[in-house]
DNA sequence: ACGGGCCATTAACCTATGTTAGGGTGCCGT
DNA sequence: ACGGCACCCTAACATAGGTTAATGGCCCGT
């Protein structure tokens, strides 16, 4: 959930979200800030990053979706994650010299630059901001282990209601989204191949989570309307999220399993 | 396939691996072998972290391998990748107060520690090695995508081949395999749960591939017989794992150090 | 107003993979 | 030397999820 104090409230997106990590002095976020290009808007069709490419540009993600993906040669697809308002693109690629996949919004898009360099020359300046890049990076990391449990490990009824309470979470973080509903501009197509599935038995699982009362989808907007038993389903832990602290007790229980 | 320089071929197997990236000089060597502690042996059983545990340590493996996994409450189990010598555990958690996932060695462990605060600093006097341990990150990343796509996208038969191949290419990178063989200290159930597949299928895939006389594996070897068939079968593609560093021009842009 | 896409939906059928249930081997502790 | 115990292997059967195919709605360009 978005810290609400007015001064956080006003601030630039990505500012918002790095300061979750570690507070930001005004010299941090001002030095930010100065690092954007001016926002523009990149039509729904159009990849940012084309896997196989030399990587151009950073962005920051001001507002739309997009998605993270690979293509077999055959065409299968396997989406990696979903790119949310506030999260960068192009700044882990940017290490290698070839892309390693690919990025395309699933919404217009409005991005604005980042300079690479710059950035890392803030580091030296601000600490505090290498720290909270490192932070975000390891979020996403944790975000990825999720993902491949959710494919590996879950059933398809259990990994979808997982990655819907994943959306409605970030999403909150970036006010995006209500107590339970969010805009999901999302096909089928996309939510099997998120989920390793094929788009007929993504339908029969949307089925099933209606026919159960669970969760409303229609017109890209989804309602969860249970979020307890959606998190029972799932075993949904949000804590590789907000990274809270376990409580002591909590975290003597899970020492010794297997 | 380690770089065959008599220079190299002593260094410390954590110089070496980031080196690759971003080459080094005598000082980052130095310093970076300073940060090291003596190494210590953690027998086959005990884990190096515990899920839900606040992260203590940061280790380099030198020697053995282990895996980063995460259980669900009824006991399933996903593996989220392999750790072999030259990795490092533990500093990417250790921005969490909470570590997402489990590490467990397979065998036992020459590793040592690094103290997290001096590597820090030591990325003040010589950013080339905040690249290169960026470098190193961006290349798990990268990685862990293989893994979703594997798992997601790919049959069994395929995927099995790609894991195989993968294991290869980063073995030999650290000097521990020989062209198309290598120890592989797993049993067929750690193979079941990375893949997400259960043990009996596992069994039979590799049945397939000895019948096939793809591959040999017994005793903890695995000898891969036709690598060409495999990639075909795999759509391996190593690029991943290779990523030449950024072309000179550019990686100056990137860095600004002289 | 029409045709063609794209998307959601469903039913019927199929198969890759899971589950259950065993047997065999080798190793380890007593 | 013996009984676990971990691991590999296999067969028989079960099912979650894939494939194919068809229908209908909606939007968009002409």
């Amino acid at each position: 959930m978005a810290d609400s104090t007015p001064d956080n409230a006003t601030d630039n997106i990505l500012v918002r979200k790095l300061g979750v990590s570690v507070p930001l002095g005004g010299g941090e976020k001002a030095a930010l800030v100065a690092l954007l290009s001016p926002s523009r808007t990149v039509p729904a069709g159009e990849d940012l990053l084309l896997e196989g490419q030399r990587p151009e540009a950073v962005f920051l993600v001001e507002d739309g979706w997009a998605i993270r993906y690979k293509l077999l040669p055959d065409g299968r697809r396997q989406v990696l994650n979903f790119v949310l308002p506030g999260d960068i693109v192009g700044l882990r690629e940017n290490l290698f010299h070839v892309t390693p996949h690919s990025v395309g919004p699933l919404t217009d898009l409005v991005v604005s630059g980042i300079d690479p360099a710059g950035l890392i020359e803030l580091f030296r300046d601000f600490p505090k901001l290498a720290i909270a890049v490192a932070w975000s990076a390891a979020r996403e990391g944790a975000m990825m282990e999720e993902q491949v449990v959710r494919i590996g490990r879950r059933s398809a009824y259990e990994s979808m209601a997982h990655l819907f309470l994943e959306l409605l979470k970030r999403l909150q973080m970036v006010g995006q989204a209500s107590a339970k509903a969010f805009e999901l501009p999302v096909t089928q197509e996309v939510l099997a191949d998120t989920l390793g599935l094929s788009v007929v038995h993504v339908n029969r699982t949307l089925r099933r989570f209606r026919k159960e009362g669970l969760l409303e989808l229609e017109e890209g907007r989804i309602r969860l309307l249970d979020l307890e038993a959606l998190a029972r389903i799932a075993d949904f832990e949000s804590r590789y999220l907000n990274q809270q602290r376990l409580p002591q007790t909590k975290r003597e229980q899970l020492l010794r399993i297997r």
